[in-house]
DNA sequence: CAGTTACGCTACGGGTCGTAGCGTAAGAGC
DNA sequence: GCTCTTACGCTACGACCCGTAGCGTAACTG
């Protein structure tokens, strides 16, 4: 699904010529392949209205900033995230980890990722963006991985009180920060990759790190 | 001690006017304050060189990019970390996690830390820069801390050979990630507070999951 | 058909980066 | 003291990019 367009109404315009969602797709391509080949820092509208064959101010119709359209291009990356069941919590986690790790080698991400992150610490809007684009279609998996674990007796259910609620919020907060943000780091600060035995390794710290949180 | 400047020489320059001190300190606040006020979008070289009183190409004659003079200008905070031994593991824990927390919080670290980690990803000489001025900062207290945990006897000891150190590297470095990684991911991504309740369950996990690690 | 909106195109103002050239200031070495 | 060498301030500049304005045309609705 295609997110929604910063100057789209949100009740239906019915009358007038329609966007393109030809074009809107043929942007969003090029946009990511500008980021392949130029990164971030070389990366200009310019450009991927070329790329796309189509006016620049056709660009800024949809996008009211290079760094916004930059977020819908790569949030269709995430949508590809999904957590089959492979049958304990442990080969769940290291299954996420893959996935995550998987998603940051792509040059689209290592070079985009980070750069609209560092924009939104000066910018509400933007980070609202982020957050619903990508974080959350991260968070799903983590949602997920723990329902599963729970079914399984794996780990303990959650309180049906409003305090359970709340500390269940923060636990799965918590195990989101440690896999994305340790993924991220490893990704992109350490520059190592992300292979199996490490997920395995970071699995496992999880695991019994997981069981030691009362 | 200010990180080497990129145009000088490895050997000492014995003639001709010795660049000034003064005005390397009056660049770094300069450009710490700068970010402070305007974070990395707006950060300009020209506004560094007016709030420092000093002309643009000063700055340009010491660093080749404004990413360089970025990290350094927050590199040397991260030398105001230090690890007091807090006589448990679990404790020294949360003390790094702590510190670092406090230090992201920061708004010129929050401004600057993903903007130049974001520009690295296309620039091997900026990686380095980074993991020279910045990571290896960090690095140490993980280090330290974990010398201690195996003088108490809480984690057990690297095995002398070669294999044993190069598991105890890649150990050191996951521990790593996952603190930092975690940390940065909290404040930056998540935009919540690192506080002592939160870094205490952070420390659980890893406490907990480091017994598990074999 | 008329009305409304999207699109392409050109041009532009404002801003930043990073550099060049020149005259001057401040030390090092004699 | 003097000379040599480098740092510094200043001005100007080219190149580039952002984001916008204006206008004519295309496409779809009712």
């Amino acid at each position: 699904m295609v997110a929604r367009m910063p100057h789209s109404c949100p009740r239906k315009r019915r009358t007038g010529r329609p966007r393109s969602v030809e074009t809107d797709r043929a942007i969003l391509d090029a946009a990511r392949a500008a980021l392949v080949d130029l990164g971030w820092g070389r990366f200009t509208m310019g450009d991927v209205a070329a790329r796309a064959g189509v006016a620049k101010t056709t660009l800024y119709r949809r996008w009211a900033h290079k760094n916004e359209l930059v977020v819908d291009a790569v949030a269709v990356l995430f949508d590809e995230l999904e957590l089959p069941d492979r049958g304990s919590l442990q080969a769940d986690i290291e299954g996420v980890v893959l996935q995550f790790g998987r998603l940051l080698e792509r040059p689209e991400t290592k070079a985009a990722l980070m750069a609209v992150v560092a924009e939104s610490t000066t910018d509400a809007a933007l980070r609202e963006r982020i957050r619903t684009a990508i974080v959350d279609r991260q968070m799903r998996l983590v949602v997920l991985g723990r329902e599963r674990a729970q079914e399984r007796g794996e780990l303990p259910p959650d309180p049906p009180d409003h305090d359970g609620a709340r500390a269940a919020a923060e636990t799965v907060g918590l195990i989101f920060d440690v896999i994305a943000g340790t993924v991220v780091h490893r990704t992109l600060v350490s520059a190592e990759p992300v292979d199996t035995v490490w997920a395995r390794r970071l699995a496992t710290i999880l695991l019994e790190g997981l069981a030691g949180l009362d």
